[in-house]
DNA sequence: GCCATTAATGCAAGCGGTTGCAGTGCTGTC
DNA sequence: GACAGCACTGCAACCGCTTGCATTAATGGC
C-alpha cells in the first residue's frame, strides 16, 4: 500500500536510482529532475523506507536507551536530554525498560542490537562481562557503571556521598546509617565505599541496610531496620527510597529533621515538593544524557573510544537535615508523638 | 562483522533457504540438519537480522508507544504493561517522548511509522484530523482519546469525575474549581464537560482555571488563582498538578483539607506518600497498556477493528479532602497563618 | 575540430533475509 | 515394477533501497 521509491521513479520517468539520490545525494541531481521527483513524492505520500535503507547503509539513525526502571524518577530527565540531543543530529531514541531485571536487561539489548546505530546502558544490573561481551555486538556507551575498555558516562555519586556525610556529621550526627541500593548496582558500591571512608573517625559509626528495591516501598520497608538501629541520621540510595522512608519514620511518629535527618541522592523534582524538602544529592542526569548520545555518536568516528566522563555532582541542602537534638534519642520516638503534626 | 546467514550456511554446508527455516519454520527441516544448522549458529553467534526479515516479511514484531511526557508518573504503570504484554507475544515496544509537542508527536509517529508494526498514541495532543491521516498510514491505537472510526482504549475520567463531585458536594462544597489540563487533551475535555454537569444546581458554582501544565509546576502556578478564586475545593487535572498546588497553597498558608479540600486524578503511587494523602480519581493504566497492546496486535487478523474500550475509573478517598469547614472562608488564609505546621 | 572534463542519469549488484516452486531420494501400494 | 506420496533441500526471485561504475551529452581548452 505504501508507496515505494519505484512508483515515484514510474510517476517521474526517471530511474529509481535518480529517485535515491534525490534523497540522500541531492546535489548529484538536476535542479529541474529533482523538484519533478520531489513533487511526485510529495503527490503519492512517499517515505523512504528505513528499515531497507539501514539494511544497505548500516546505519538506521536510532539509539537505543534503555533503562532500569521507567517509573523511576531520576531516567526521565536522563531521557529527555537524550532525545533531544539525539534529534539534534536528526537521530531517534527508542527507549526499553527493563523492570530492574538483568535478563531482560540482555534480551533488550539483542533485541535493540539490530535496529539501532547502538544502544545507551543505563544503571546496568548485568555483570562486566556480560556487558563487555554485548559491547562487541553492538555499541554500546554505559551510563552509570565504570568499566575499563567501554565508554561510560559517570556521575560522581562517591563525592556526593562524601559531601553528604560531612554535611551530617558537621551537624553533630555521629551514628549514621546507609539504605544501600539493589544489588548489581554499581552506584550503590561507590556510595557505600565513599560512605565508609568519610564517616571513618573517631566515635563514628556507619551502619548499614540493604540491598533494597530503589522505590518508595524501598525506602518504606526499610524504615523499622533505620529506627532499630539508633542512627540519627540515614543517606538514602535515592530521594523516592529516601521519600518512603520519611513516610515510613512518619507513621512510627518519628519526626524528620527533628528526630532523625534524611539525605536522599538525585534531587528529583519531587524532592522540591515534600514536606520536609529533601536534602539531597543533585546529579546531572540531563547532562550525562546529552553525553551519552554525543559519546556514541562519535562512535563511528574514529572506532575504540574508550573515553570516560565524569560528571560532578554537588549537595542541596533543604529541610530534611538538622542538628543533632540535645535530647540524642536517635531514632526512637519522640515522647509525646508529634501531636503538632498536621493530621495524616 | 557479525555473523549472517550465509555464513551459517557455508559452515553447516546447506543452502542459506535450509537455515532461514531452521529459525523461522523448524518444523520443515531435518532434524539431524537442524541441530547442525543450530550449533554452527550457536557458534558463529549468528542472529537474524530483524530488519532484513522484516523487509520481506513486512512484520517487525515492534511496537511504538508514544506518550506525552514520560516524566509524568502517570505514564509508567501503562509502559511497563504494554512491555509486559508485547513481550508476552514476542514483540517489543519502543517508547518515544513528544514533550506535550503536537509537532514532535507527529514527526515521531512517521519516525516510527516503517520500523514498527502499529504505534499507541497515548494521550495525544494533535488534532483529530490528523491522527486519522496518520492513522492511514500505519495501524493506530489511540490511548485516551475517541475517534470515531479509529480503535482507542480510553477510561472514563468523566465518570471519575462526577464521582469526584459528587464527593465534595457531599461534603457541603458549593463553589468549586477545575485546574483544568493542557490545551489539545481530550481528557481534560471531558473532566470539564463532567464537573460542569455534576455542578450544575442551586446556589453551586464551578470556576476553572486552565489551561495549566500538568505538572507540578502548573499547580503550583496555579496556586494563586484558586485562592483568589474563593473556591473551597479543587479538583486537579492529574495528582501532580494537585500536589504541586497542595504546595503552593501550603506556602501561602493555607491549609488542606481544612482550608480546602483537594482532589487529584490518575492515583500515582505519589498520591499516597504525601501528606495529606491525596483523594483522588484512580484510573486503571496498567489495563489499558495491556488492552491497547492486545488491540493493536488483534488489527492484523481482521482488518478494520474499530473497537472501543471504555475502562472504568472510581474514586479512591483518603486525607485530602474534608467537610466543608463552619467558618466558611473559603480559600482566605486562616486567621493565624498555621502555626501548628511542621517547619518547612 | 579533437579530446579531456564534468554533470546527470541509468544499470545492476547487492544488503540479509523469506518463500513458492522444483527437484531428489525414499517408502509404501497394488 | 511402476507410480503416487512424502520429507527434505536447493534454486532463485524478491522486499525497498544504495552505490560503484558505465554511459551519454554538453562544455571548455588549445
Amino acid at each position: 500500500m505504501p508507496s515505494t521509491i519505484r512508483d515515484v521513479a514510474r510517476a517521474s520517468g526517471v530511474h529509481i536510482s535518480t529517485v535515491s539520490r534525490t534523497f540522500s545525494a541531492p546535489h548529484l541531481v538536476n535542479v529541474e529532475t529533482r523538484s519533478r521527483v520531489l513533487a511526485c513524492a510529495e503527490q503519492l505520500g512517499y517515505r523512504p523506507n528505513r528499515a531497507a535503507r539501514a539494511l544497505i547503509t548500516g546505519r538506521t539513525c536510532n539509539i537505543g536507551l534503555i533503562v532500569a526502571d521507567i517509573a523511576n524518577p531520576f531516567f526521565p530527565p536522563l531521557i529527555k536530554a537524550a532525545e533531544a540531543q539525539a534529534r539534534r543530529h536528526d537521530n531517534h531514541i527508542f527507549v526499553a525498560d527493563t523492570n530492574e531485571d538483568a535478563i531482560v536487561e540482555e534480551e533488550l539489548v539483542r533485541a535493540l542490537a539490530k535496529q539501532v546505530d547502538g544502544v545507551l546502558l543505563c544503571s546496568p544490573r548485568m555483570s562486566n562481562s556480560l556487558i563487555e561481551q554485548l559491547s562487541r555486538e553492538v555499541p554500546l556507551v554505559v551510563v552509570n557503571r565504570q568499566i575499563t575498555g567501554l565508554p561510560a558516562v559517570v556521575m560522581d555519586v562517591a563525592q556526593g556521598a562524601r559531601l553528604a556525610m560531612e554535611h551530617l556529621i558537621g551537624l553533630g550526627h555521629r551514628r549514621i546509617a546507609l539504605a544501600a541500593g539493589p544489588r548489581g548496582s554499581w552506584t550503590s558500591k561507590e556510595i557505600r565505599r565513599a560512605a565508609m571512608l568519610a564517616v571513618r573517625g573517631p566515635g563514628r559509626e556507619l551502619v548499614i541496610t540493604g540491598p533494597n528495591a530503589p522505590t518508595e516501598n524501598g525506602g518504606l520497608a526499610v524504615a523499622d531496620q533505620i529506627q532499630k538501629s539508633g542512627a540519627t541520621a540515614v543517606l538514602a540510595y535515592n530521594d523516592l527510597m529516601a521519600i518512603g522512608l520519611i513516610e515510613g519514620l512518619h507513621t512510627r511518629g518519628i519526626r524528620v529533621p527533628q528526630d532523625i535527618s534524611i539525605v536522599g541522592i538525585d534531587d528529583i523534582t519531587l524532592s522540591r515538593l515534600t514536606r520536609p524538602k529533601l536534602t539531597t544529592v543533585a546529579t546531572p542526569t540531563a547532562a550525562a544524557g546529552r553525553a551519552a548520545v554525543d559519546m556514541l555518536l562519535a562512535y563511528g568516528d574514529d572506532r575504540r573510544t574508550t573515553a570516560l566522563i565524569n560528571l560532578q555532582t554537588e549537595l542541596v541542602i533543604r529541610d530534611s537535615t538538622a542538628p543533632l537534638s540535645s535530647q540524642g534519642s536517635g531514632a526512637a520516638p519522640a515522647v509525646t508523638p508529634s501531636t503538632t503534626e498536621t493530621p495524616s
